[in-house]
DNA sequence: AAGTAATCCTATAGAATTAATATGTTTTAG
DNA sequence: CTAAAACATATTAATTCTATAGGATTACTT
């Protein structure tokens, strides 16, 4: 299951989106809106400043607001960043690669197969899928209707 | 990621896919040949037993074998029972479904949206992964070889 | 019937992770 | 100068995960 973190970072990424144009937005205002924890999500916000996905400002007046369009900001970075790599196994791991201590035949385990092919349907899916296509999503009315976004 | 239960389930059951013919096998056999931690593998097992997923014969000349031909055990059901629903978040979960606490329009969430699709092309690749497949992949040369298994 | 080899069963320890809160520091507009 | 805001780090509490321990039960062999 993804995290707390992970699924709170997208729902604060999706709301700034969606109020890209209004400067900073304060954390209170996002916690509120959403129902979110607010020093927990202090805490993911000032993570993703610093990896600049955010870009914020201090003192009176302040808040945090994206740090580049909507359209540049895939889900699989906040995932990998919040929740971990996407592979269900290190050994299919792009970014967290490690053979498995008990693995006796790298080249022919069938678990790594199957498992490789899970973690490229995802990554495709997740890299595929930007906050400005959320944000699209969100706005059509059925299910049905959002899956045009997927290849 | 995967836990170590059902990585080591996954493990066993191939192991004893492929040695099916030849009667009850030793939790210490399957423990050694595979690199598994023996108590811990010991309780895995007894679960899957208890699951109708193995059967055992106790006492002397005793151990563990499939309840079942490796075509009739699906992936999807192993990674589920050890690891939990395939859904990275309750509210696309088939097993396991649950509203998120802090959602606040559930037919318009794009967080589900996607995970649904991510959730439904796993289960279609695990579900549609039988133990039998399993054993053909380890036997198969090279990963390329391997992918016709998938649809 | 005894002995032995095996699974069965449950408890528990220890480590790691997660979610969240607490507390204070720094920056900046007015 | 003050108040409002983000910044930063420490700590807690709960949960989960991995693994081990120790005995109870079953059944084959002699």
């Amino acid at each position: 299951m993804l995290s707390m973190r992970a699924k709170y970072a997208l729902k604060a990424l999706i709301y700034l989106a969606k109020v890209k144009d209004q400067g900073p937005v304060l954390i209170g205002d996002i916690a509120e809106s959403q129902k979110l924890p607010r020093k927990f999500l202090e805490q993911i916000l000032l993570e993703m400043k610093n990896l600049r996905i955010l870009k914020s400002k201090q003192g009176k007046g302040g808040g945090y607001y994206l740090a580049k369009s909507p359209a540049d900001i895939e889900m699989g970075r906040i995932v990998r960043v919040f929740n971990g790599p996407l592979a269900l196994v290190p050994c299919v791991s792009v970014t967290a690669f490690e053979k498995c201590d008990e693995c006796l035949d790298f080249d022919h385990c069938g678990i790594r197969r199957v498992m490789q092919k899970v973690r490229d349907v995802t990554a495709e899916i997740l890299d595929g899928t930007t906050l400005e296509m959320l944000v699209n999503i969100e706005a059509s009315e059925s299910d049905a209707d959002s899956m045009m976004y997927f290849i």
